[in-house]
RNA sequence: GCACAGGUGGGUGAGUGGUUAAAGCCAACAGACUGUAAAUCUGUCCCUCCUAGCGAGGUACGAAGGUUCGAAUCCUUCCCUGUGCA
Protein backbone atom coordinates (compact mmCIF):
# COMPACT_ATOMS: atom_id res chain seq x y z
CA UNK A 1 0.00 0.00 0.00
CA UNK A 2 1.49 3.30 -1.05
CA UNK A 3 0.55 6.22 0.13
CA UNK A 4 -1.58 7.56 -2.76
CA UNK A 5 -3.57 5.09 -2.18
CA UNK A 6 -4.22 5.58 1.23
CA UNK A 7 -6.88 8.60 -0.02
CA UNK A 8 -10.32 7.19 1.06
CA UNK A 9 -13.77 8.82 -0.35
CA UNK A 10 -14.66 10.20 2.92
CA UNK A 11 -11.30 12.42 2.82
CA UNK A 12 -12.11 13.38 -1.42
CA UNK A 13 -14.62 16.42 -2.35
CA UNK A 14 -17.89 15.09 -3.24
CA UNK A 15 -18.65 14.90 -6.86
CA UNK A 16 -20.03 17.67 -8.78
CA UNK A 17 -21.65 16.29 -12.09
CA UNK A 18 -21.99 18.85 -15.20
CA UNK A 19 -23.95 18.27 -17.87
CA UNK A 20 -23.72 21.05 -20.98
CA UNK A 21 -24.08 21.57 -24.75
CA UNK A 22 -26.06 23.46 -26.52
CA UNK A 23 -29.83 23.71 -26.71
CA UNK A 24 -31.43 21.05 -27.44
CA UNK A 25 -28.86 18.93 -26.99
CA UNK A 26 -30.93 16.35 -24.67
CA UNK A 27 -28.99 17.79 -21.80
CA UNK A 28 -32.49 17.78 -19.69
CA UNK A 29 -33.25 13.75 -20.38
CA UNK A 30 -29.49 13.52 -19.26
CA UNK A 31 -29.26 15.08 -16.33
CA UNK A 32 -32.67 13.38 -15.30
CA UNK A 33 -31.56 9.71 -16.06
CA UNK A 34 -28.17 10.15 -13.98
CA UNK A 35 -30.08 12.10 -11.04
CA UNK A 36 -32.02 8.95 -11.27
CA UNK A 37 -29.28 6.87 -11.47
CA UNK A 38 -27.14 8.44 -8.63
CA UNK A 39 -29.71 9.95 -6.29
CA UNK A 40 -28.77 13.36 -7.44
CA UNK A 41 -30.49 16.71 -7.51
CA UNK A 42 -30.54 18.80 -10.57
CA UNK A 43 -29.53 22.22 -10.18
CA UNK A 44 -30.14 24.54 -13.12
CA UNK A 45 -27.77 26.73 -14.79
CA UNK A 46 -30.22 28.34 -17.85
CA UNK A 47 -31.02 32.37 -17.03
CA UNK A 48 -33.82 32.18 -18.82
CA UNK A 49 -35.57 28.98 -16.94
CA UNK A 50 -34.89 31.01 -13.65
CA UNK A 51 -38.05 33.30 -14.60
CA UNK A 52 -41.35 32.47 -13.53
CA UNK A 53 -43.75 32.68 -16.23
CA UNK A 54 -41.15 32.00 -19.28
CA UNK A 55 -42.11 28.06 -19.62
CA UNK A 56 -42.62 27.34 -22.98
CA UNK A 57 -40.30 29.32 -24.52
CA UNK A 58 -37.57 28.18 -22.39
CA UNK A 59 -38.06 24.35 -22.35
CA UNK A 60 -38.17 23.82 -18.63
CA UNK A 61 -38.35 20.47 -17.52
CA UNK A 62 -42.01 19.73 -17.18
CA UNK A 63 -43.78 19.06 -13.85
CA UNK A 64 -43.72 15.68 -14.02
CA UNK A 65 -40.01 15.50 -14.92
CA UNK A 66 -39.72 17.90 -11.59
CA UNK A 67 -41.60 15.26 -9.50
CA UNK A 68 -38.93 12.49 -10.39
CA UNK A 69 -36.05 14.40 -8.78
CA UNK A 70 -35.36 17.29 -6.84
CA UNK A 71 -34.47 20.31 -8.70
CA UNK A 72 -33.78 23.64 -8.16
CA UNK A 73 -33.26 26.96 -9.18
CA UNK A 74 -36.23 26.92 -11.54
CA UNK A 75 -39.04 29.27 -11.25
CA UNK A 76 -37.25 31.73 -8.54
CA UNK A 77 -37.15 35.24 -10.25
CA UNK A 78 -39.96 37.29 -10.83
CA UNK A 79 -40.23 38.44 -14.64
CA UNK A 80 -40.65 42.24 -13.25
CA UNK A 81 -36.63 41.31 -12.46
CA UNK A 82 -33.39 39.97 -14.04
CA UNK A 83 -31.15 37.67 -12.39
CA UNK A 84 -27.18 38.40 -12.79
CA UNK A 85 -24.63 36.47 -13.04
CA UNK A 86 -23.32 37.07 -9.89
CA UNK A 87 -25.87 36.85 -8.04
CA UNK A 88 -26.57 33.18 -10.03
CA UNK A 89 -23.54 32.19 -9.05
CA UNK A 90 -24.18 33.20 -4.98
CA UNK A 91 -27.90 31.16 -5.24
CA UNK A 92 -26.11 28.04 -6.70
CA UNK A 93 -23.10 27.70 -4.58
CA UNK A 94 -25.35 27.81 -1.51
CA UNK A 95 -27.34 25.42 -3.11
CA UNK A 96 -24.87 23.30 -4.01
CA UNK A 97 -24.15 23.33 -0.56
CA UNK A 98 -27.22 22.27 0.63
CA UNK A 99 -27.09 19.27 -2.04
CA UNK A 100 -24.04 18.01 -0.67
CA UNK A 101 -25.11 17.86 3.53
CA UNK A 102 -28.09 15.95 2.21
CA UNK A 103 -25.54 13.58 0.99
CA UNK A 104 -26.77 13.63 -2.88
CA UNK A 105 -25.19 14.22 -6.02
CA UNK A 106 -25.65 17.71 -7.53
CA UNK A 107 -25.98 17.79 -11.31
CA UNK A 108 -25.59 21.11 -12.59
CA UNK A 109 -27.41 21.54 -15.62
CA UNK A 110 -27.68 24.21 -18.16
CA UNK A 111 -26.40 26.00 -21.44
CA UNK A 112 -25.54 29.47 -20.20
CA UNK A 113 -22.13 29.95 -20.23
CA UNK A 114 -21.56 32.73 -18.48
CA UNK A 115 -23.13 31.34 -15.20
CA UNK A 116 -21.00 28.71 -15.41
CA UNK A 117 -18.29 30.17 -15.38
CA UNK A 118 -19.41 32.58 -12.85
CA UNK A 119 -20.52 29.46 -10.54
CA UNK A 120 -17.16 27.35 -11.08
CA UNK A 121 -14.53 29.68 -11.78
CA UNK A 122 -16.12 32.55 -9.89
CA UNK A 123 -16.34 36.06 -11.00
CA UNK A 124 -13.68 38.85 -9.59
CA UNK A 125 -15.24 40.95 -7.21
CA UNK A 126 -16.92 43.98 -8.94
CA UNK A 127 -19.65 46.48 -7.99
CA UNK A 128 -22.92 45.31 -9.02
CA UNK A 129 -24.54 47.28 -11.75
CA UNK A 130 -25.83 50.84 -11.47
CA UNK A 131 -29.15 51.51 -13.33
CA UNK A 132 -29.10 55.08 -13.20
CA UNK A 133 -25.43 55.44 -14.39
CA UNK A 134 -26.21 52.62 -17.34
CA UNK A 135 -28.64 55.46 -18.32
CA UNK A 136 -26.57 58.16 -18.36
CA UNK A 137 -24.55 56.37 -20.56
CA UNK A 138 -26.43 54.95 -22.76
CA UNK A 139 -27.90 58.42 -22.89
CA UNK A 140 -24.73 60.03 -23.84
CA UNK A 141 -23.47 57.20 -26.27
CA UNK A 142 -26.69 58.04 -28.29
CA UNK A 143 -25.70 61.47 -28.53
CA UNK A 144 -22.63 61.59 -28.66
CA UNK A 145 -21.74 59.32 -31.13
CA UNK A 146 -21.24 55.70 -31.30
CA UNK A 147 -17.63 55.72 -29.83
CA UNK A 148 -17.93 57.97 -27.24
CA UNK A 149 -18.24 54.97 -24.92
CA UNK A 150 -14.97 53.64 -26.00
CA UNK A 151 -13.41 56.66 -25.97
CA UNK A 152 -14.64 56.95 -22.18
CA UNK A 153 -13.25 53.67 -21.37
CA UNK A 154 -9.94 54.41 -23.22
CA UNK A 155 -9.68 57.05 -21.15
CA UNK A 156 -10.62 55.03 -17.74
CA UNK A 157 -8.71 51.68 -18.75
CA UNK A 158 -6.88 51.61 -21.71
CA UNK A 159 -6.31 47.75 -21.16
CA UNK A 160 -9.79 46.73 -20.85
CA UNK A 161 -10.61 49.40 -23.75
CA UNK A 162 -8.48 47.65 -25.86
CA UNK A 163 -10.04 43.99 -25.19
CA UNK A 164 -13.63 45.41 -25.80
CA UNK A 165 -14.62 46.21 -29.56
CA UNK A 166 -16.11 49.72 -30.05
CA UNK A 167 -19.55 48.14 -31.19
CA UNK A 168 -19.64 46.05 -28.04
CA UNK A 169 -21.86 48.45 -26.09
CA UNK A 170 -23.16 46.44 -23.03
CA UNK A 171 -19.42 45.39 -22.41
CA UNK A 172 -17.87 48.59 -22.46
CA UNK A 173 -20.66 49.81 -20.50
CA UNK A 174 -20.28 47.34 -17.65
CA UNK A 175 -16.30 48.21 -18.13
CA UNK A 176 -16.89 51.66 -17.32
CA UNK A 177 -19.31 50.79 -14.52
CA UNK A 178 -17.13 48.76 -12.71
CA UNK A 179 -14.21 51.70 -12.99
CA UNK A 180 -16.72 54.43 -12.15
CA UNK A 181 -17.91 52.43 -9.06
CA UNK A 182 -15.11 51.11 -7.65
CA UNK A 183 -12.52 54.27 -8.58
CA UNK A 184 -10.49 51.47 -9.70
CA UNK A 185 -9.43 50.30 -12.97
CA UNK A 186 -11.23 47.52 -14.54
CA UNK A 187 -8.30 45.42 -15.52
CA UNK A 188 -6.39 45.74 -11.72
CA UNK A 189 -9.26 44.87 -10.05
CA UNK A 190 -8.98 41.31 -12.08
CA UNK A 191 -5.39 41.46 -11.11
CA UNK A 192 -5.83 42.06 -7.56
CA UNK A 193 -8.55 39.97 -6.09
CA UNK A 194 -9.18 37.76 -9.70
CA UNK A 195 -11.47 35.13 -9.17
CA UNK A 196 -12.95 33.07 -6.78
CA UNK A 197 -13.20 29.54 -7.84
CA UNK A 198 -15.78 26.87 -6.34
CA UNK A 199 -14.44 24.75 -3.68
CA UNK A 200 -15.19 21.59 -1.79
CA UNK A 201 -16.20 19.58 -5.05
CA UNK A 202 -15.24 17.78 -7.37
CA UNK A 203 -15.80 18.24 -11.08
CA UNK A 204 -16.79 16.19 -13.37
CA UNK A 205 -18.27 18.17 -16.65
CA UNK A 206 -20.10 16.17 -19.25
CA UNK A 207 -20.39 17.71 -22.60
CA UNK A 208 -23.29 16.78 -25.18
CA UNK A 209 -21.99 16.98 -28.57
CA UNK A 210 -25.00 15.87 -30.86
CA UNK A 211 -23.88 16.00 -34.96
CA UNK A 212 -24.85 19.62 -35.89
CA UNK A 213 -27.12 18.55 -38.76
CA UNK A 214 -29.09 16.73 -36.07
CA UNK A 215 -29.25 19.27 -33.98
CA UNK A 216 -30.51 21.87 -36.29
CA UNK A 217 -33.15 19.60 -37.46
CA UNK A 218 -34.32 19.37 -33.52
CA UNK A 219 -34.10 23.19 -32.72
CA UNK A 220 -36.82 23.57 -35.65
CA UNK A 221 -38.79 21.08 -34.40
CA UNK A 222 -38.94 22.07 -31.08
CA UNK A 223 -39.52 25.93 -31.34
CA UNK A 224 -42.47 24.54 -33.73
CA UNK A 225 -43.68 22.77 -30.48
CA UNK A 226 -43.52 25.64 -28.63
CA UNK A 227 -45.43 27.79 -31.05
CA UNK A 228 -48.17 24.84 -31.03
CA UNK A 229 -48.15 24.45 -28.00
CA UNK A 230 -48.81 28.41 -26.99
CA UNK A 231 -45.82 30.51 -27.14
CA UNK A 232 -48.10 33.29 -28.63
CA UNK A 233 -50.21 33.13 -25.95
CA UNK A 234 -47.73 32.90 -23.42
CA UNK A 235 -46.09 35.58 -24.56
CA UNK A 236 -48.88 38.07 -25.07
CA UNK A 237 -49.73 37.35 -21.31
CA UNK A 238 -46.32 38.01 -20.09
CA UNK A 239 -47.07 41.86 -22.15
CA UNK A 240 -50.17 42.07 -20.91
CA UNK A 241 -48.60 42.05 -17.13
CA UNK A 242 -45.00 43.27 -17.61
CA UNK A 243 -44.75 45.54 -20.57
CA UNK A 244 -41.87 45.08 -22.63
CA UNK A 245 -39.27 45.51 -19.32
CA UNK A 246 -39.17 41.73 -18.83
CA UNK A 247 -35.58 41.32 -19.67
CA UNK A 248 -36.50 37.18 -21.02
CA UNK A 249 -39.09 38.95 -23.61
CA UNK A 250 -36.07 40.24 -25.30
CA UNK A 251 -34.79 36.54 -25.87
CA UNK A 252 -35.31 33.42 -28.21
CA UNK A 253 -38.76 32.72 -28.83
CA UNK A 254 -40.22 35.49 -27.01
CA UNK A 255 -39.04 37.93 -29.49
CA UNK A 256 -40.36 36.57 -32.33
CA UNK A 257 -43.77 36.05 -30.98
CA UNK A 258 -43.50 39.44 -29.67
CA UNK A 259 -42.83 40.81 -33.27
CA UNK A 260 -45.87 38.79 -34.78
CA UNK A 261 -48.20 40.13 -31.49
CA UNK A 262 -47.37 43.73 -32.91
CA UNK A 263 -47.90 42.77 -36.35
CA UNK A 264 -44.04 43.05 -37.53
CA UNK A 265 -44.09 39.29 -38.74
CA UNK A 266 -46.76 37.35 -39.84
CA UNK A 267 -47.11 33.87 -37.69
CA UNK A 268 -44.96 31.94 -40.37
CA UNK A 269 -42.05 34.22 -40.34
CA UNK A 270 -41.95 34.43 -36.94
CA UNK A 271 -41.72 30.79 -36.41
CA UNK A 272 -38.99 31.01 -39.05
CA UNK A 273 -36.94 33.43 -37.33
CA UNK A 274 -37.51 31.48 -33.89
CA UNK A 275 -36.08 28.52 -35.23
CA UNK A 276 -33.01 30.75 -37.06
CA UNK A 277 -32.54 32.23 -33.67
CA UNK A 278 -32.51 29.06 -31.95
CA UNK A 279 -29.78 28.05 -34.43
CA UNK A 280 -27.89 30.41 -33.70
CA UNK A 281 -27.94 30.23 -30.20
CA UNK A 282 -26.65 26.86 -30.21
CA UNK A 283 -23.83 28.11 -32.49
CA UNK A 284 -22.46 30.31 -29.60
CA UNK A 285 -22.97 27.81 -26.81
CA UNK A 286 -20.91 25.13 -28.74
CA UNK A 287 -17.99 27.94 -29.32
CA UNK A 288 -18.47 29.12 -25.62
CA UNK A 289 -18.43 25.08 -24.36
CA UNK A 290 -15.44 24.30 -26.44
CA UNK A 291 -13.11 26.73 -24.47
CA UNK A 292 -14.81 24.91 -21.16
CA UNK A 293 -11.70 22.71 -19.35
CA UNK A 294 -11.64 18.99 -19.04
CA UNK A 295 -14.67 18.59 -20.56
CA UNK A 296 -15.42 14.72 -21.28
CA UNK A 297 -17.46 14.94 -24.73
CA UNK A 298 -20.62 12.63 -25.80
CA UNK A 299 -21.24 12.32 -29.19
CA UNK A 300 -24.51 12.28 -29.37
CA UNK A 301 -28.08 13.51 -27.62
CA UNK A 302 -28.98 12.94 -24.09
CA UNK A 303 -31.98 11.26 -24.54
CA UNK A 304 -30.30 8.71 -26.22
CA UNK A 305 -29.63 5.46 -24.43
CA UNK A 306 -26.38 5.03 -25.41
CA UNK A 307 -25.35 8.32 -24.45
CA UNK A 308 -27.08 7.56 -21.31
CA UNK A 309 -25.25 4.82 -20.52
CA UNK A 310 -21.73 6.41 -21.49
CA UNK A 311 -22.14 9.27 -19.17
CA UNK A 312 -23.30 6.63 -16.28
CA UNK A 313 -20.28 5.06 -16.86
CA UNK A 314 -18.37 8.42 -16.75
CA UNK A 315 -19.88 9.45 -13.25
CA UNK A 316 -19.18 5.80 -12.07
CA UNK A 317 -15.95 5.84 -12.78
CA UNK A 318 -15.16 9.16 -11.11
CA UNK A 319 -17.00 8.23 -7.87
CA UNK A 320 -14.02 5.09 -7.81
CA UNK A 321 -11.30 7.38 -9.44
CA UNK A 322 -9.31 8.06 -6.10
CA UNK A 323 -8.79 4.47 -5.48
CA UNK A 324 -7.66 3.61 -9.10
CA UNK A 325 -5.48 6.79 -9.00
C1' G B 1 -49.06 35.64 -80.37
C1' C B 2 -48.49 40.90 -78.79
C1' A B 3 -47.12 44.55 -74.80
C1' C B 4 -44.67 45.71 -70.54
C1' A B 5 -41.42 44.16 -66.27
C1' G B 6 -37.46 41.16 -65.07
C1' G B 7 -33.23 37.25 -65.00
C1' U B 8 -26.72 39.50 -60.46
C1' G B 9 -22.40 35.44 -56.00
C1' G B 10 -25.81 29.86 -51.02
C1' G B 11 -30.46 33.40 -50.42
C1' U B 12 -32.25 38.43 -50.72
C1' G B 13 -30.93 42.74 -53.13
C1' A B 14 -27.89 47.32 -54.78
C1' G B 15 -25.28 48.51 -58.89
C1' U B 16 -26.92 51.12 -65.43
C1' G B 17 -19.66 51.94 -69.54
C1' G B 18 -13.97 52.21 -66.00
C1' U B 19 -11.11 53.21 -58.16
C1' U B 20 -16.64 46.37 -59.23
C1' A B 21 -14.77 39.85 -57.35
C1' A B 22 -19.47 43.22 -57.62
C1' A B 23 -22.72 47.62 -51.63
C1' G B 24 -26.05 46.22 -47.74
C1' C B 25 -28.72 42.43 -45.32
C1' C B 26 -29.31 37.11 -44.26
C1' A B 27 -27.49 32.21 -44.03
C1' A B 28 -23.04 29.33 -43.30
C1' C B 29 -18.40 28.77 -40.88
C1' A B 30 -14.83 30.45 -37.21
C1' G B 31 -14.11 33.45 -32.91
C1' A B 32 -14.60 36.88 -28.47
C1' C B 33 -17.26 37.46 -24.17
C1' U B 34 -15.73 38.45 -15.54
C1' G B 35 -22.60 40.85 -13.20
C1' U B 36 -29.15 42.09 -18.87
C1' A B 37 -25.51 36.39 -21.65
C1' A B 38 -31.71 32.90 -24.71
C1' A B 39 -27.70 39.15 -24.48
C1' U B 40 -23.81 41.65 -27.17
C1' C B 41 -19.86 41.90 -30.47
C1' U B 42 -15.80 40.42 -34.21
C1' G B 43 -13.66 37.85 -38.47
C1' U B 44 -14.07 34.83 -42.99
C1' C B 45 -17.26 34.11 -46.79
C1' C B 46 -16.01 32.41 -56.11
C1' C B 47 -11.58 29.07 -57.21
C1' U B 48 -6.19 28.18 -57.32
C1' C B 49 -1.17 29.56 -56.04
C1' C B 50 2.42 31.77 -53.01
C1' U B 51 7.11 35.46 -50.36
C1' A B 52 0.11 35.33 -47.36
C1' G B 53 -0.37 40.86 -49.47
C1' C B 54 -5.09 47.02 -50.01
C1' G B 55 -0.30 39.92 -53.66
C1' A B 56 -0.50 36.81 -58.60
C1' G B 57 -3.57 34.20 -61.91
C1' G B 58 -8.30 32.20 -63.30
C1' U B 59 -13.64 32.17 -63.49
C1' A B 60 -18.34 35.22 -62.71
C1' C B 61 -23.79 39.12 -63.19
C1' G B 62 -29.58 33.69 -68.03
C1' A B 63 -26.99 32.04 -73.22
C1' A B 64 -24.46 33.24 -77.68
C1' G B 65 -22.64 37.02 -80.56
C1' G B 66 -21.48 42.34 -81.23
C1' U B 67 -19.98 47.73 -80.06
C1' U B 68 -15.83 49.74 -77.11
C1' C B 69 -9.15 50.94 -75.07
C1' G B 70 -12.70 49.00 -71.34
C1' A B 71 -19.41 45.97 -70.38
C1' A B 72 -23.15 43.23 -64.96
C1' U B 73 -24.03 47.93 -67.24
C1' C B 74 -24.96 49.66 -74.56
C1' C B 75 -26.80 46.71 -79.25
C1' U B 76 -28.71 41.95 -81.66
C1' U B 77 -30.71 37.17 -81.40
C1' C B 78 -32.13 33.23 -78.40
C1' C B 79 -33.79 30.88 -73.65
C1' C B 80 -36.45 31.39 -69.21
C1' U B 81 -39.88 34.07 -65.25
C1' G B 82 -43.93 37.41 -63.82
C1' U B 83 -47.95 40.67 -65.15
C1' G B 84 -51.40 42.71 -68.72
C1' C B 85 -53.83 42.27 -73.56
C1' A B 86 -55.39 38.93 -77.05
Amino acid sequence: MGPALTVTAAQLDPLLAVVLGPTASGKTALSLALAERFAGEIVNCDSGAMYREFDIGTAKPTTAERDQVPHHLFDCVSPADHITAGEYARRARSMLEEVKTRGHLPILVGGTGLYLRALLEGLFPGPQRSEELRQRLRERATSRGPKYLHRILFRLDRAAAEKIHANDFPKLIRAIEVCLASRQRMTDLWQQRGRDPLQGFRILRLGLDPDRQALYERINRRAQQMFEEGLIEETKTLLEKYGNAASPLASLGYKQAAQFIRGELTLEQALQAAQQAHRNYAKRQMTWFRREPEVQWLRGFGDDNRIQTEAVGRIETSLSGAFRG
